[in-house]
DNA sequence: CAGACTGCGGTCTTTTTAGACCTCAAAGAT
DNA sequence: ATCTTTGAGGTCTAAAAAGACCGCAGTCTG
């Protein structure tokens, strides 16, 4: 299901994350704790690996403290 | 895995979805043909029975012709 | 009435997420 | 050298999404 086209938005949005969460200096751990998610898929998805549900999205913005809009906002304008 | 609590989530973002539909003026169906989603899943999506993924969003999003964000733009921040 | 369109709901199979747990190597600090 | 933390991968089960198809009742129009 995860087309090639897919893999590259997935991918952008792992790196997004990633970037969000080390602002906040957390550690996988410390996030997983947070947002009550595995740290081993938390890892899966900065790195794109994995379809997040608009659940997880939230739960992972929350852990952010900040707005899921934020999580998408790697979108640069075409 | 669809918590109680998420439901109410799902519920706002597919009512959500339902009004910018309803703004561009598309059918079900005219929608499903613009992000090839089955009608019939749209529906359900937008009566909060499913729990989209992040590259659903982005078709959604893209069908609409507007930003992933505006469908998060529900009056949520928690 | 007939025909078309609409929203909605159901079924089915395949693929994937969610979630939990475990292991490991590298880097840090004590 | 030891202990801890960290990121990264792996495995496994159960629940759910994806995707496609079908049918139905209501509405509208010719």
């Amino acid at each position: 299901m995860i087309k090639p086209g897919d893999k590259k938005v997935l991918k952008k949005f792992g790196e997004n994350l990633r970037k969000l969460r080390k602002n906040k200096s957390l550690s996988l751990r410390q996030m997983s704790y947070a947002c009550s998610i595995d740290n081993s898929k938390i890892a899966k998805i900065e790195k794109g690996m994995v379809n997040v549900t608009l659940t997880t999205l939230l739960q992972l913005a929350h852990a952010l403290d900040t707005h899921p809009c934020s999580l998408l906002d790697y979108d640069n304008p075409e």
